[in-house]
Formats: C-alpha cells, structure tokens, sequence
DNA sequence: TGCAAAGCAGAATATTTATTTCGTTTTGAC
DNA sequence: GTCAAAACGAAATAAATATTCTGCTTTGCA
C-alpha cells in the first residue's frame, strides 16, 4: 500500500494506462528504451510473441526468456498496472479475437484467384521443406559429414540464386572452424580461384535452374583433379550432379514461375549443423 | 487414488484419450448422446465455443454455462482426462495452433536432442514459416512495395547470417530491372558505401541476431538523411526497427541454438515479386 | 410405489499461480 | 574510488483456481 514515488509520478507524465492490446503495444516500444535491463526482455517478449505470452503462466514466462517472476510484477507496475495479470488480460482479450488463422488464410484466398505472393511463396516452401525430408536418406547426410570432415580445405561455389545458399553453407561452416574458401559470386573472377583447390579438398557445388555455367565448370574442373563434390541441387540429373560424389536434393515445386530457397537453405543449415555436431562430439571425446 | 469403475471401464472401450483439439472435437460428438444433462452442456460448450474456454477459469465457464464447477470435473473424467486442466491444456494448444503445448515442446526437445538435425530443423523451419503467414499484414507489404517503386535507388544491407537474405533480395529485385544497390558484406568496408545514399532512396536493412553493429550504424546515418528504412528483422525492437518505417518481421523460433533463415529467405522473395508484379500491372496498363 | 444407481450442488480442501518482501548486487553520479 | 539509488534474485506469502468430498435429488427399473 505504499505508494511507488517513481513509478506513480513517472505514470504521471505518461499516457494512461493501455486498455487494448494495439494500446500497450505502442505504449511498450515507447517506453523500451528507458526500462531497465531485464524489464527489456519482458517488453520485447510480449512485443514479439504476445500470444504466446496470453496462454502462459508467469513461471512459464520466467524459464521462458530466463528473468525472475519478480521481475514481470516489477515489469507491470512500471508500466502502470497493478500486476502481471491485468496484462494478461489485455494479451487474451486481444486473442480471443484476433486474425484468421493461417490455414484459414490459406484456404480462404485459394479460393479467391488471385492468391496472395505471401500465401502462395509460404505454401510452396512448406511443400517443398516436407518434401526434403522424405528425400533426404540420413546415410547421406552421414557420408557428407565424413567426406568434409577429412577434407584439408572445403570450397563452396554457387552463382546466382544459388549464391545465398552457398554464403551461407560457408559462413557456418567457418563458424564451426572449418577451413573454408567461397568462390566469388561475379562470375568471369570465378575460375581464377579454381587454382587455389588442390588433392585433398573437398567441392561443395551449389546449383539450381538456371544452372550456372560457371559453376558446372569449375566442378569439371575440380574433378578432374580427383576432387570430390559434394552437390546441392535440385535434381539428379541436374548438370553437377552427374560428376558428384554425394547429392542433396532439395527440390522446389514452383510457385508461380519462383522457386523458393528455402528447402535449400534448410538443407545448408542441416549439413553444417551435423558437420559442427560431429566435430563437437569428437572434441569432448 | 481409488479407482473410478465406470470411468475406467468405460475409458477402456474407447479410443485413446485424444491429445489434440480435433481428436477431441470428434470424440465429444461421438459420446455426447451418452452424456447426462449437464455434461451435454458442458460437451456443447467446449465444441461450440473451444477459443472461449480456453481462455477462462472454470468458474467463469460455471456462470457462462450455468453448470456447477463440480461438473466440468466430472465431465472431464468421464470423458478419460484427470482434470478439467487437462482439457484446457488441448484448447490452448490449439488456440496457439501448436501441435504440442509449450511445457512438452521443452521437455521434448531437451530429450531428443538425439531428434536428426533434418527433422528438427525443417519442422522449425515450418513453423516459422507459419507464423510468418500471420503476423505479417498484407498492408504492410503494399506499403514497402509502394516504397520501394518510389524510389530513386534502392540500397540493401545485411551482415553475417543476414547476407545471404540481402544478396538475394538485391538478386531478385535488379532481376525486376529496379536500380539496386547492395552493400558490401564486408564490415569495414561498408560505411564508405553510405556516401552513395541519397535523398529519395530508401534503404532495406536486414539484421538477424546477434545483430550487427556495422548495419545499425548504416541504417542511423541513412534515416538522419531523410532516407526511408524498410526493415527485414526478427523483433520489433530489434535495433534497426526502432528507426525503420516499415518493419518486416520473420521470427525462427530457435531450433537446439540455430535459427533457420527459411522464413526471412520467403519474405525477402515475396517482397520482392510483390514488387515485380506490382511493375508488369503498371506495364500492361 | 419402492429402491438402487447415477447425477448433482455446494462447501471444503488441495494445488497452482501471482504477488510481496527483503537482502544482495549492480549502476550511475560525484 | 564512494556513496546512494536503482535493479535484481530468491524465498515467503497471498490470492486464485482447480479438485474433492459430502449429502441431497433425480432417474430408471421392477
């Protein structure tokens, strides 16, 4: 019953307290710079999953983003409320009625000709991501695995649409400490770096339709040289995937003539990962 | 701790207990002739009106439906669950269109951290991808189309695990013939580039944790010159959102400490063809 | 109509969950 | 560096909510 000095004159000067949730959601990004450190993690959860945060409890919440459950009644009553729970109310009040789902969504605007970019991009990369597990055999991964890890130095190459996968495949790869080497995306500089590959290596060839020249010729290159190429691609019979070791499909059915990236950058993601997993499993051996 | 004979037997007979609200759903209808008077009531309740009762405490179910607490415990058993609590639990799983409730999700997932890489992460990946469909408004990408086709020049940036989503953002949309300017992915390099910016343009910052230093510092020199900032991140709060004017965001919900950028990859290209499509209607017309 | 079994309402209890309190640590100004 | 104010974490307490228990009422069957 003891009156908060500060927190009742700061409320003062402020708004008054939010009722709705667009309210305390303005009021929250307004005041994020000025709270305190771990009352920053509050506000940012409830910013950013404010749904999730309706249906929890405040333990929950607390292993949840890792601060105290003191911490949200101190949070709570910096913002004007009298405690956690009136909160809560305003996060499940605006659940309640909140927008369609996105299955809803989905079907409601397939319905509709013209199907939102949004809806139909989403779609086609769920497909395609439910796709890339069945066609992935684990043993494949495992032989990948291998393959890089006994490789003196891991070039990626990939051109194009292909080149975010293939920065990506290395910019993990270096994170796990693999030696790694990117080939430049600007094609014609390209075969200047075939030079630095050498017995031992290993080539990881990214390459989707329209499938770079670029890229097919330095893989011919490359194996000729009795390197292996581990492919990530979309197909078998894909140009790269004739002279390759090992390869990843990651197949994209396409969504109104664009193929989404993101079964194959999942499948970037997955071949690092185990890759770093294995290295770690060693060390600790 | 004694048995409840009826119950038990009964429960015997049926399926399983259900796990998720269809399950549920269907098993209400299939014994809801059976039920006595006031756990019809409760039956209809939960089947007419499931995002309600998720929300409330039994006592507020108690008065909306007029049947006593009491009831919804023994409507609970009888239909094979220990506690009405058990019940709520489906009902906000559903609500939050999860598969499984929140406190199972850590459990399990700190179980089977022997769950593949490629199974974790393309169901993380699917998620996200989800959540992406609903909590980005189709006005939201309508208005960084229109600000992206006013635009003398459009600048991209993106660091670390950013890059690849810049790259290919700036792939696609010098593809739609737009002038695009992509900023160097080395850091040090980079503020040089910002001399490039000027009024009229806009600037697409893209920034993951753990968010990069050299991109704020490119977004706060860009928005003192009056250059609008299209923001691609995974919070509200994120550093460069605070000054974007449009905030794109594509949470990953984390999968065993590695977010997948599948999500941020779908948005950059559903941009990206909202733009271009919205550049053919302008052709044709 | 009488009787046993099931259903029910209301109060008592157990459990969960929110909030407060308080000693310690950190931060910021001088 | 020193001090005061603010922030924090952990445990104690208070409040809420779910569940159980009891005796009463209704239902269904002979």
């Amino acid at each position: 019953m003891t009156v908060l000095r500060d927190d009742g004159l700061g409320q003062q000067a402020e708004a008054p307290t939010p009722q709705t949730y667009p309210e305390l959601r303005l009021a929250l990004l307004a005041r994020y710079d000025g709270l305190p450190a771990q009352l920053k993690i509050v506000a940012q959860y409830l910013i950013d999953k404010p749904n999730d945060a309706a249906l929890m409890t405040i333990a929950a919440l607390s292993e949840a983003t890792g601060v105290q459950p003191s911490a949200f009644i101190r949070f709570s009553k910096a913002v004007g409320f009298r405690g956690f729970s009136e909160i809560q109310t305003i996060l499940r009040d605006n659940l309640s009625n909140r927008q369609v789902s996105y299955a809803e969504r989905v079907t409601r605007s397939s319905q509709s000709a013209s199907l939102a970019p949004l809806e139909r991009f989403t779609q086609s990369a769920i497909d395609s991501l439910s796709t890339l597990v069945e066609s992935t055999p684990p043993a494949n991964i495992k032989a990948g695995v291998k393959l890089l890890r006994r490789a003196r130095q891991i070039h990626v190459v990939g051109h194009r649409r292909s080149w975010p996968v293939a920065s990506y495949f290395a910019y993990m790869m270096a994170g796990f400490g693999a030696a790694t080497h990117l080939f430049s995306p600007t094609g014609p500089m390209a075969e200047a770096d075939a030079s630095i590959v050498r017995p031992g290596d290993v080539m990881v060839a990214v390459s989707f339709p329209r499938y770079s020249e670029e890229t097919a010729r330095i893989v011919e290159q490359t194996t000729a040289m009795n390197v292996p190429v581990i492919a990530i691609t979309n197909s078998r019979v894909a140009p790269i995937a004739r002279q390759a070791q090992i390869v990843f499909e990651a197949d994209q059915d396409e969504a109104a003539g664009f193929r989404s990236l993101a079964s194959a950058i999942v499948l970037a993601q997955v071949i690092a990962v185990s890759y770093g997993e294995a290295i770690a499993a060693e060390a600790s051996r």
